[in-house]
DNA sequence: TTGAGACAATCACTTATGCTTATGTTTATG
DNA sequence: CATAAACATAAGCATAAGTGATTGTCTCAA
């Protein structure tokens, strides 16, 4: 029983029989090239000849080469270039399983992209000359969160602690609050060693952030100590802050990560008692196949957290 | 016994089985879609998988709706462009076999340029709107048949006689050859009824072309019937030539087809013993499937030649 | 004109692929 | 914890695809 055919019954094998038979200029020829039978040649091109209701090859007969029909001309063209797409389509799939090129979207938030994430980003960069990289900064956690869901980023920094059954959260390590202090203050002789007690900062007028999470938590570290801080200053700028340390006006707690160690125009001591660091965390979509080139992000970031921050307190 | 796999085992129906399982959200539903059962849909994507080298589906298992990988997102943009390509092979073969659309390429010589293409033409373009003519004028039989067995054109017009084995000829009909007098001249009066003796351009001073097949012909034929022509003017412009006439510089003899008969400056006789007339003659490649367009173009020339041509004398 | 050579088409047969049904496994849900 | 929903796997079968042999057609040369 007969079906008819139509132009969906093409396959790509019969498109490669096209080609090579235009190419050798005879069945047998393009037998010998693909490693079939002359009988499976002449099937296959009845076949595509069915599929697209037209004559593909004039044959001549006896030792002349067959010719493609103008509907063959046609059809050749189409071929290549779907030929070329799926060889497009390979390269770019191991591009893709390399993570040596195509695209990579990762969210982030401010003491991150002060001296971390440059850093990782050029170790990426290295790795894989060809990746895309492109940054989306958030002030929120929620914000990456959802970006990262939505599939907007295929990887995302995250403050901690955090936990969301629909991420993998992959923790890189504590960053913890220090407190800036202007090098020849009163506050830095206050200062055993390398830690300043936390109720020295009960009267200072301090320097601080505009209020975001991490200010946020740092004021909550300083009431959980007993202290009610006085802002005489608030900037969105890391190097803002300690450029106003710097120039004496008080002292500021800060993320360690967001901190200029090379100035030298600031002390920078721990606190006694501490606040609760951050936890540094990544998170990955949970359940669907994360991009090959997040996976070896956080590689790196793994390695380059185990330099920078400390062990995860637990 | 496994095979490796690669692209090139790609097929088309698994592309369009990855765009409807990518739609549908779910296996079931896709085979739903296409018609299959579950478990080809199954096997479909574990093919193309394995083909590709990369798992191009995330199954969370229950009712959760399956997500394309990055691999599977990459891969489905090049399954629609491919499937893209294969719908425009299709259209563009419709319109091939239709004749209505696409390239049409033609051969012609001055005389039928005249006159007789350009009516061809206008009917082509009435019965195909969107096929895009191409008009090759040459001076020499020889050269069109170049162009026509190198493929440079689809189909041309000859003069005849002319025989070639690699080609398939029709014959339109002849071409008598006419001469042109000036209204009031001495030789119009010669003329009895439609015809005029050729003896009578024995010493008259002739407008005619330039060297070429045509003049060639003409002269031939007077020199047969007895007659050596003497040209005051040669031009290679036929409404030129027929403004000599009218001038009454003198008479000229060209192919009817060339004549401008609206031209009341001038009266036009046949010749006795007429010229040997030319025929003209359309030509296709023998043994190669001619474009759809071609034949039709075949098809027009034969009616209108009927019109416009005497009947074959043989 | 005839025979040889080259090549595609076709036939009968074999093999491989793909589909279906049935069953197993996984995961969410009440 | 049982159930339902959905994909995976296995076994059997139908069909498509490939092979080898044969036939038919065309060209070329004797």
């Amino acid at each position: 029983m007969l079906m008819f055919m139509g132009i969906e019954d093409v396959e790509i094998k019969h498109l490669a029989t096209l080609r090579t038979v235009a190419d050798e200029g005879s069945f047998i020829g393009a037998a010998d090239v693909l490693g079939y039978s002359q009988a499976a040649i002449s099937q296959q091109v009845a076949s595509l000849e069915r599929a697209v209701g037209q004559r593909l090859f004039d044959r001549p007969g006896g030792p002349r080469p067959v010719t493609l029909t103008p509907a063959g001309r046609l059809l050749l063209g189409h071929a290549k270039a779907i030929h070329a797409r799926l060889a497009l389509a390979d390269r770019e799939l191991s591009d893709l399983v390399s993570g040596t090129a195509g695209r990579l979207r990762c969210g982030t938030f401010q003491s991150v992209s002060v001296q971390l994430l440059p850093e990782l980003v050029r170790e990426m960069r290295a790795a894989a000359p060809n990746l895309d990289i492109h940054l989306v900064e958030q002030d929120r956690n929620d914000s990456l969160v959802d970006l990262l869901i939505a599939g907007e980023i295929d990887v995302t920094f995250l403050e901690g602690p955090y936990d969301d059954s629909r991420l993998e959260l992959i923790e890189l390590g504590t960053d913890p609050f220090v407190v800036l202090l202007p090098k020849d203050s009163e506050l830095a002789r206050l200062a055993k060693g390398r830690t300043l007690a936390t109720e020295h900062l009960a009267h200072a007028p301090m320097i601080g952030e505009h209020p975001c999470s991490t200010q946020e938590r740092i004021d909550q570290g300083l009431r959980d100590a007993g202290i009610t801080p006085r802002y005489v200053f608030r900037a969105n700028d890391n190097g803002a802050m300690q450029g106003m340390v710097r120039a004496g006006l008080g002292p500021a707690v800060m993320p360690m990560l967001a901190v200029d160690t090379a100035d030298t125009g600031i002390v920078i001591k721990a606190l006694d008692p501490p606040i609760e660091p951050r936890m540094i965390l990544i998170a990955l979509r949970k359940g669907s196949t994360p991009l090959p080139a997040a996976e070896q992000f956080v590689r790196i970031a793994k390695h380059e957290g185990r330099k920078r921050l400390s062990r995860p307190a637990r």
